[in-house]
DNA sequence: TCAACATTTCAAGGATTGTTGAAATATGGA
DNA sequence: TCCATATTTCAACAATCCTTGAAATGTTGA
């Protein structure tokens, strides 16, 4: 991820709704969630969840996919992960003491990255 | 970091300037930056540099100090971390392979992290 | 104290972003 | 085909954010 792309990730993920948008999408996992269900869920007006959902894709940090009437959302997981990724190589550099912290929470949830069976 | 300072901090770091601002203190460590030298290097005008400033410090990613006559800035590697943490622990939630890349990211720059010495 | 330096504050204006509701588009079933 | 459902698009307006340059603040040394 480049710092363009950076830039436009964060920008997307500073507004309220979408970033629960995104939340709520990466709870939901590969299946991901129709406009509806989103818009239901968060209590916000189609049209203005149709908005917030074309920021995201603009983004990158959503696809989407139409299904039936629906169109179904789902969380970019690398490009979550590259954003993650920028963040930590920028205050990485020359502070290890950062990463450490980072490292806890992936071994909690990635048990390839431990020797826990 | 709560969702709202997460918020204020991709906020802050959505815009060109400011993220270039963070990652020149990054690299400058403990020792920080003055303001001066900061709009020097990013060639932009010392009002518009203060005015990010002051943005960067409400969201608590960067700590000022004065320092005789210039007001030196240090990145805040501590909400910069809590901010990385916010992102993995999110994109996480039962999605192991996106913690992966970010531990291999930890892995090269925390020694500590890793048995080699 | 005065002058020079480093930085911030302020007001004004322009640019971008977010919200709203109405109308348009696309899909599936009777 | 017609209707109901699901979603997007559009225009208008409001709100927020960014930039600029001039003036104010604080600091140091002569």
């Amino acid at each position: 991820m480049d710092e363009g792309q950076a830039l436009a990730s964060f920008g997307a993920l500073s507004q309220e709704t979408r970033l629960q948008i995104v939340r709520m999408l990466v709870v939901a996992g590969p299946d991901g969630m129709a406009a509806g269900a989103i818009a239901e869920k968060l209590d916000v007006s189609p049209s203005n969840v149709s908005f917030h959902l074309k920021e995201l894709d603009r983004a990158g940090l959503i696809g989407q996919q139409r299904e039936s009437r629906s169109i179904v959302y789902t969380a970019n997981f690398h490009v979550l992960g590259g954003l993650v990724r920028f963040l930590m190589e920028d205050c990485c550099a020359g502070h290890p003491e950062v990463c450490a912290s980072a490292t806890q929470v992936a071994a909690c949830c990635a048990p390839a990255a431990r020797n826990v069976p």
